[in-house]
DNA sequence: TTCGTTCGTTAACATTTGTTTAGATTAATC
DNA sequence: GATTAATCTAAACAAATGTTAACGAACGAA
């Protein structure tokens, strides 16, 4: 049976990204991470599915998922990608403990680490700086959702699609072109008509 | 010159609204209020700029707002409308400390509660549950983002006209129809074509 | 009141975007 | 390697949405 001080180099990106947040212990994030475990799935498996209440949250260590919505008529669309170093969950879901609207797919093979709820729980309830850590990260997509919502309303399809190729420059290489127009909220025929005009 | 004690009275609804996300005594929410004070601004009169840094957060006693953006082209979209016990600001410029792409604009004649950031920053410092109620904001706020963002994948403009109406039933008597259109991402000529089909 | 402004509706027309279908190319699977 | 599936592009047409202009009603300021 391996002990935690075998798992834990396994660990050393998510601990990474945690000390970018908070000051933590040693002792405090062997609690924090001890119900936590990696995983690997290939492309097209789920993460999380939808209308299941998202109890894990799961920190990208390799590859890029894709979370997806379906409307009334059954069309799914391309709500977020999320790469390397990102931690990602419905948590609308997780935070309210409600059917999640969105299920995570991978794209390539994906590696990540999962936290379960209990983990969470554990570090709100027992890190010194574990609601800072909670308020840090909720502001974090806080930032990220406001900057999404303000360049629905500011930019056209091609501006957010020239936004996109900047922000994230390999895109192109790492996901399929209809699954940028999804996210983008226009039809993959018309992405494929707007990009002979630039 | 007024005490703390008189100026409480009119404070009461803020109270309510901090008591019911934390736990907090009568002597702290003293200090956390200490700096904060009231307002009253007319319609169409602004509470604040973009490309100003944002260093206050106002609860809204009673009436509207709505937050604008500006596009390249010089066109102010509607991005939120604020009601009463809602605190409303431009977080991100807030936390930040960026000049704010917002502005936010009283609809009708309006009273508002200003917190300062030094308010804030008392409360995170010294409120024995100060990054709670950070976190807890700032959770609330990134349901209402996930919200937004996953209604503009999943609705059409009909579905969110139809939406905001369930939602704000008295929006049509509070708020001109233009700016709706604004914030539905339709021009004020088509939203008055689409109501003719309901 | 009177005058000017804001607002909502309507119609006509222009532009953008979606849909369907087809074909060609590439990638994945057996 | 052969076959199937997935992907992107293209064209033609349909539907949705934007733009402009005109008009009248409601509203506010002088």
């Amino acid at each position: 049976m391996f002990t935690l001080r075998h798992v834990l180099p396994i660990m050393q990106q998510i601990q990474h990204a945690i000390r970018q947040m908070i000051m933590i212990s040693q002792q405090e994030m062997e609690g924090l991470l001890k119900d936590c475990y990696s995983k690997t799935v290939k492309p097209k498996e789920f993460l999380s599915k939808q209308e299941q209440i998202s109890n894990e949250i799961f920190f990208i260590c390799k590859g890029i998922t894709r979370s997806t919505i379906v409307d009334q008529s059954g069309v799914e669309h391309t709500i977020h990608f999320s790469l390397e170093n990102q931690f990602v969950a419905d948590y609308s879901s997780f935070m309210l403990k409600t059917p999640a609207l969105n299920s995570i797919e991978a794209i390539e093979e994906t590696e990540v680490i999962v936290m379960p709820r209990s983990a969470i729980e554990w570090g709100y309830a027992h890190l010194q700086q574990g609601d800072r850590m909670g308020r840090l990260i909720a502001e974090y997509y806080f930032i990220y959702f406001d900057n999404r919502l303000k360049n629905q309303y500011v930019f056209t399809p091609v501006q957010r699609y020239e936004n996109i190729s900047r922000v994230f420059p390999n895109i192109h290489n790492r996901v399929p072109q209809h699954m940028i127009a999804s996210y983008l909220g226009i039809s993959p025929v018309h992405l494929s008509r707007l990009k002979k005009l630039i």
